[in-house]
DNA sequence: CACGTTAATATCGTACACGATATAAACAAC
DNA sequence: GTTGTTTATATCGTGTACGATATTAACGTG
């Protein structure tokens, strides 16, 4: 342990930033999907996509975007990819050329019994009882909501 | 209106997603802060560099990397930017030539003032009494150890 | 003091995010 | 039916994140 040059600090900059700690959480979160992510061949906004698609089977690459809040500049790379891996088909919508309908390969179908442990784990790496958790969601969507109100406002 | 060809969704595969709610609050604040930084010519990540360096005006890159949790491979791209914006210095400590450590210039230095009001603006904007505030920090405080104590135990 | 180890940054490759813009299909109004 | 507008994706550029590796300085032990 050499002498570090830093001075003693005076007061955290840092103590007070909620963003910081919401991201400091996220993060949290995302270290412990990587590892049961990653057997998958997923990343987390992969697996999100995925997530949607298991139920659906198919859907627009618009109506991925309404759910996951990414828009087609993030999620048209990221959707090759999945192809590129062969989890899922792009085409365009006959019904409506400017669509792109993306939809499950049986590869794509069969990685959902793959992922079934995921939710389990990810829950018990909270440590938190179900109802704290619900009002932890509450007060997270309240506070995303009087903050894009105001972004919105301005 | 044309029409969509989703399916209605029976379950929201999103809903039980606290990682995801963590997620949109993170952005939601990421959107406030855009154009109360953009005017100072930082981002937010640069921004939590310049809020640990206006107390202290000289920290290592290590320091800096430890106070927002980021390491050299995001940090010094980084702060190259800020360099070539004139705010920071970059040179070896002459103490331990491993180190490398970053000072403010003047104009860094008078950045302070001008980003003031930016902690205010933040606090009203998520329209939570400061009570309601802490009380969250300690809770996602909470959740992030115990989320990096699950992912550092397997 | 040579030599293996550790420590502090930097570099590289991949994958998000996202603002701005481009492209092309669908729609609207005349 | 041409023309203007909106809609759905895609492309491009910049800036994080981060794992893996490289580089160089400091340190430890014989």
């Amino acid at each position: 342990m050499a002498n570090d040059p830093t001075p003693p600090t005076t007061a955290d900059p840092m103590a007070p930033m909620l963003c910081f700690d919401l991201y400091a959480a996220s993060q949290a979160f995302t270290r412990v999907y990587k590892p049961l992510l990653a057997p998958l061949g997923l990343t987390y906004p992969q697996y999100l996509v995925m997530l949607n698609l298991w139920p659906d089977s198919l859907l627009s690459v618009g109506e991925i975007g309404r759910r996951v809040s990414l828009e087609s500049n993030t999620l048209t790379p990221l959707i090759k990819r999945l192809q590129e891996a062969g989890l899922v088909t792009r085409s365009r919508d006959p019904d409506d050329e400017r669509r792109v309908v993306v939809a499950l390969t049986d590869q794509g179908q069969a990685l959902e019994a793959q992922a079934a442990h995921v939710p389990g784990c990810i829950l018990e790496a909270t440590g938190m009882p179900q109802a704290e958790i619900e009002a932890l969601q509450r007060t997270l969507r309240g506070l995303t909501r009087t903050m894009l109100d105001a972004a919105a406002s301005k």
